[in-house]
DNA sequence: TAATATTATTACGTATGTGTCATTTTTTTA
DNA sequence: TAAAAAAATGACACATACGTAATAATATTA
């Protein structure tokens, strides 16, 4: 495989991740994706074979970009509330950012994929390790007299289940900045710290 | 319009409920229905005129036996503690009850319909009420001294993005029962109330 | 029960999507 | 630059879905 042929592989899955972005997943199709690209029909199958499968390489593609740039805003003398405070306005913009999020086509994806048992779920792997990242976090914080917290392992699933609630509904009622903003105050409340 | 007529109508609402529970909203087509329903293609097309329009109604009388369903199992002398806990329940068993809800089809469906600004949205008219009523609950516990908070509506809030974020959660990554209990017993914590 | 109204069926024309393959175009290599 | 390899095209045969309308079956009413 060329150089050439690497690039259009990327060409079209940036392409196709508009179409995603646009349309969620269950209704892509092959000819959204050929039309979009502007390309013929059998050279797209010349590089994919479905639509499920072209979506789990733009996921692939968007979860690296995601980590980089999580770890590109820690600074080196952060403190934990820092920390966490940068990983929940980050959160805020993302799911304020509704029209440019494949959120929706994710959750179309994992309703239809998340039965098959055995096959790896992505996006429980992510939650996962959020959760683990943000009690780590916790703990650190209350080492050093930052936060205030008897089960940071309980308090971290309990701020990400705070966030999928506030992604899914940016996406089906709708919310304001202020809302979230709100979410964020409680949950540095709840670590004893009242001011953000 | 005829008994008869209304009751086909009805048996139509209810077969193609078990649809869209199987299937979502997205991929569901009218054909789908007409097999589903055992009836002949002109035959749906003489009650209903799309999946949209057949979806709607099907909603509508989910709503209605729900609403039934919740005010039957609140019993006179209830504390408000009591009240919140049965609905807490009530939600974890319609969020673990996986196989029979129409949850990931009300999502779908409202990830297309949000967009439309001025027309109503029943989801967020639903998740405004809940609010509502969560927050008039933790008042009164407040007032007889059941529950400590210095933000009811903010609590309530609160609440119903947890709630949300188990839902979607359980339709993408799978919850246990157990995690649902933490975050219960995290919301009852929350209004000083240890034990559960 | 005959006439009328209602309800239901099926097949048709149209539209959209699928995956493939013979062919053409472009790139690489000798 | 000529031959070989790689990449791209678009028309195809097939499949699925749509909405309708002529026709048939069933109820209703006179």
């Amino acid at each position: 495989m060329g150089e050439k042929s690497i690039q259009k592989r990327k060409y079209i899955l940036d392409t196709a991740r508009k179409v995603f972005v646009e349309k969620g997943f269950k209704k892509v199709t092959m000819k959204d994706i050929v039309e979009a690209c502007d390309i013929s029909r059998g050279g797209l199958y010349l590089y994919f074979e479905n639509t499920s499968q072209i979506f789990q390489e733009v996921l692939k593609l968007e979860t690296q970009q995601d980590d980089d740039l999580f770890s590109d805003s820690i600074k080196e003398d952060s403190t934990a509330a820092d920390i966490l405070l940068v990983f929940l306005k980050e959160q805020k913009n993302e799911l304020l950012r509704k029209n440019d999020t494949l959120t929706q086509a994710i959750y179309e994806y994992y309703f239809e994929n998340q039965a098959l048992p055995k096959k790896e779920n992505r996006l429980k792997k992510q939650f996962d390790s959020a959760v683990m990242i943000i009690e780590r976090l916790i703990e650190i914080g209350v080492e050093n007299g930052e936060f205030y917290c008897e089960d940071p392992a309980g308090c971290a699933r309990n701020i990400m289940f705070v966030l999928e609630g506030l992604k899914i509904c940016a996406q089906t009622i709708g919310v304001t900045p202020e809302m979230v903003d709100q979410e964020i105050a409680y949950i540095f409340k709840n670590l004893g710290v009242e001011e953000v």
